[in-house]
DNA sequence: GTAGGGTTAG
């Protein structure tokens, strides 16, 4: 509404706005004709104007002619202008509606409240939701009594605007001015409360109607649909036609949609073949209903027989079927559809660019997407928020993190998706030091953004980091969600931290957190990290669904605790649900295979991954057998398979068969392989410091030496040895012979006494294990100081008498730990529980789980 | 007159 001036005169005519066609030749005609009969007859020409220029010529002839006072064609002149719904037609039909009230003071209550309602009912269409209801209650001042159309078309501003107390209070009044049994107002009373949330106020008003019509039922179909309760939103639609009530096409669109959101295609079936036999007409929305219900339930071709068959395929049309693609990740699919709208279909609106921009950035085709940028610009669309948001998203995916800077810099309504799509955008490139400064500085956050970082945190490592974030993300009283639960499962799995992980798991159940088959493959496989592998199968044995994922995780579970033979079973009953095996499983079960010792098994399986479910071997699988050969001291058979191997043995396989050279002690074919690995391009750090340590073990320290020296050369470092600890949820990591650790002296000192105590009991270090050519003072030195046995220390000292003390070592412990960890078993009478990057060590009263056998 | 379709970030 404008209050500048109350003049109510049209511009000259001459004063063309550039958005206004040129008025067509008919209305030329109308111009010419030089009087008119009478009022009625000339408002009559009214009717027929399509656009504002049009309605402006009327105007001007009535005011040259006088017309204009006449109150009928002065109301037909409103409404007319009401009705074009842009903002200078509101302006001109609320500049004439002052006029008329100025001329009609004592007078017509009737037209005037006819008036209040069309221009209600034109701000509300036009989204001028708080000029609507100005309106109403100017109507109020004025002592003008709504009736049963004002109600309506207020309510309608109130739902639209979420305006839930004002709705109330309309409720109220409407039910004082006698309209509790209008079937109009009642529906949009139900409309009303159903599209603020409150849906048992939408029920009550229902169930209260002394009549229903198909609006009544729909619109409340619409309430249950909107608060995501997209089952009762059906049943209703059921229990309407069991009640003889007919559905037309707006409710056949409510309740295709509520069976698109359920996901369920044998309801969309059911409800798609009432529309067909119920001879109701399928306009372009209920198509469109269809294919989106269609592809939102998964079939694609039904959705696409039905576009291919829609002889009016509209925007929206296109853009349904484009939208779709890019959710289920078919972005080539959504711009070949793309390609056929630019050749044969509507023009492309904002809502195509958005699917066009996503689908650029999934396939990170940046040409593409700089194309859709100028388009963007040449056609004014970037001022919606989400146009801006993708364009962000877009060039943060392709990489190029300068210009989503700038595009977002630019931005002059950032949104909290803008922050979002660029905080994303870091996590890609890795730059996490950017992400978490844009993090903090960010002026909110919701749930996606901190969902975000924590991701950021845990796929780059940053457990502990994480696990804080998602502490700090509680304490602003936030609740999380499956996706950010996620992320913590995993952060607890790479930990190693089975108190947080029990944690995590009660977490998620005591805030009813959704178990998808998402999290609950990852609370399996948090479990199954931590050594628990009891909770990893509770987690599995609880999952409605299962796919190849959630089957991996519980054999993962089973393979790192050495029990091959049940992670064997789950295998076979895997692939007896006829789930399909993926590459990783194959490696999975076969590592499972190799720690378990079970050769014969091992290898029937990987000879079945070509002939039973046709899956060519990967290097990886290659590795694995050569593992299990070799750990099971078959280092010939082993050197075999290498030689036949179809591909070139890579680091991994050597490192895979060095490895077992070093815990069979055979110098001999380590040296074989030594001579192999130097004439290929082989040069990877774990080779060599296998090699190295190959050579250490046997004291010679020339070779040791020489292998040394070329990793000095070429520039390679040993990974230095960590253990970590949890205790009360912190996580505490240690470092070989690092002394600045905090607590470092008592730990020293508690590493003395175990010492002390083992000797006593016969405990002698195993030398072999220094593979630095010093002293054996400085050996058995050193060797004590080794991480994991300095977070045992720590461990023994920290916790509770008789808990399990669980420790993290990064890389495979060496014998010598192993063996100490297996006598601080039964002098201390604890369980140490090991994970090293092989395999779970339970060491119980001397002996350890693993059998000596890792 | 009241009720309906496509919309960005984890």
């Amino acid at each position: 509404m404008s209050s500048t001036t109350l003049v109510f005169s049209p511009p000259p005519l001459t004063a063309v706005s550039a958005a206004d066609p040129p008025p067509p030749t008919t209305r030329i005609q109308i111009q010419s004709q030089p009087v008119f009969d009478n009022p009625n007859s000339k408002s009559g020409s009214l009717k027929s104007c399509q656009n504002l220029q049009e309605i402006k010529q009327l105007h001007a002839q009535f005011t040259k002619q006088g017309l204009i006072c006449n109150p009928s064609i002065l109301t037909k002149l409103i409404v007319k202008y009401s009705q074009m719904g842009t903002s200078e037609s509101l302006e001109y039909a609320e500049k004439g509606f002052k006029m008329f009230k100025k001329k009609t003071e004592s007078g017509n209550s009737s037209s005037t409240i006819y008036l209040y309602n069309s221009l209600i009912r034109a701000n509300s269409l036009s989204a001028c939701f708080n000029e609507s209801i100005l309106l109403y209650i100017d109507m109020l001042i004025e002592g003008f009594k709504p009736d049963n159309y004002t109600f309506p078309f207020v309510l309608s501003a109130c739902s639209k605007s979420l305006r839930l107390c004002e709705g109330a209070q309309l409720h109220c009044s409407a039910v004082k001015l006698g309209f509790h049994n209008d079937v109009f107002v009642l529906n949009s009373l139900v409309h009303h409360y159903g599209e603020c949330g409150e849906i048992d106020k939408a029920k009550q008003v229902f169930d209260e109607m002394p009549e229903r019509n198909v609006v009544s039922w729909t619109s409340l179909i619409c309430g249950y649909a909107r608060q995501d309760l997209h089952k009762e939103a059906v049943s209703l639609f059921f229990e309407m036609v069991e009640e003889g009530i007919s559905p037309n096409e707006v409710t056949m669109v409510s309740v295709i949609s509520a069976c698109a959101k359920l996901g369920d295609v044998d309801l969309g079936d059911r409800v798609s073949i009432y529309v067909e036999r119920s001879g109701l007409t399928i306009n372009d929305v209920v198509v469109n209903a269809l294919v989106d219900m269609y592809m939102n339930c998964g079939a694609v071709d039904k959705a696409k027989r039905l576009f291919d068959g829609s002889f009016a395929r509209n925007l929206v049309l296109y853009n349904t079927l484009m939208s779709n693609y890019v959710k289920l990740g078919e972005a080539k699919k959504a711009l070949d559809i793309f390609r056929e709208m630019l050749n044969l279909g509507p023009k492309p609106d904002r809502v195509t660019m958005l699917s066009v921009i996503t689908s650029s950035a999934e396939l990170g085709d940046f040409c593409l997407g700089m194309q859709c940028h100028a388009y963007v610009l040449r056609n004014g669309l970037e001022n919606w928020d989400n146009i801006g948001n993708s364009i962000i998203d877009m060039y943060a995916k392709s990489g190029k993190q300068d210009l989503a800077c700038r595009v977002f810099d630019q931005m002059s309504n950032k949104t909290i998706v803008s922050w979002n799509s660029l905080l994303a955008g870091f996590a890609r490139n890795g730059d996490v030091g950017s992400a978490r400064e844009l993090f903090d500085e960010m002026p909110e956050r919701n749930l996606v953004s901190w969902n975000t970082m924590i991701a950021i945190l845990v796929q780059w490592s940053f457990f502990s980091d994480a696990i804080e974030l998602f502490h700090s993300m509680q304490n602003e009283g936030i609740t999380a969600d499956n996706v950010t639960m996620v992320s913590v499962a995993s952060a607890c799995g790479y930990l190693g931290a089975l108190d947080l992980a029990k944690w995590t798991y009660n977490y998620v159940e005591k805030y009813g957190i959704e178990c998808n088959m998402r999290l609950g493959t990852a609370l399996l496989d948090m479990f199954g990290r931590c050594g628990d592998p009891k909770s990893a199968m509770k987690v599995f044995k609880t999952m409605k669904e299962k796919d190849v994922s959630a089957w991996t995780a519980a054999i993962g579970a089973m393979a790192s605790v050495g029990n091959g033979k049940q992670a064997l079973e789950l295998f076979h009953e895997m692939v007896k649900q006829w789930v399909i095996p993926d590459e990783v499983v194959f490696s999975t079960v076969l590592t499972a295979c190799s720690h378990a010792g079970l050769v014969k098994e091992g290898m029937h399986i990987f000879n079945s991954m070509k002939k039973q479910h046709k899956i060519t071997p990967h290097i990886v699988h290659y590795g694995c057998i050569v593992d299990l050969l070799g750990r099971a001291g078959l280092l010939d058979e082993a050197l075999d398979f290498i030689k036949n191997m179809p591909m070139e043995p890579n680091g991994a396989i050597w490192g895979a068969f060095l490895s077992a050279c070093r815990i069979h002690k055979n110098e001999k074919l380590a040296n074989l392989a030594d001579e192999i690995i130097s004439k290929s391009n082989n040069d990877k750090t774990g080779i060599q410091v296998l090699l190295s340590n190959i050579y250490a073990s046997a004291g010679k320290w020339n070779d040791v030496a020489k292998v040394r020296i070329h990793m000095k050369e070429k520039g390679m470092k040993k990974i230095a040895g960590s253990s970590s600890i949890e205790l009360n949820g912190v996580v505490h990591e240690f470092t070989s012979g690092n002394e600045s650790q905090p607590g470092s002296d008592l730990t020293a000192l508690m590493l003395h006494e175990i010492n002390c105590r083992l000797s006593a009991e016969g405990y002698v270090p195993d030398l072999e294990n220094v593979l630095l050519d010093v002293d054996e003072k400085e050996k058995e030195f050193l060797l004590s100081r080794h991480s994991e046995k300095l977070a045992i220390a720590f461990g023994l000292i920290s916790s509770g008498r008789g808990m399990p003390v669980r420790v993290v070592k990064n890389l495979r412990m060496c014998s010598d730990c192993h063996s100490f960890a297996k006598m601080v078993s039964k002098v201390y009478n604890r369980e140490i529980v090991i994970r090293d990057n092989n395999r779970f060590h339970f060491f119980q009263r001397g002996s350890c789980s693993c059998c000596d056998y890792w």
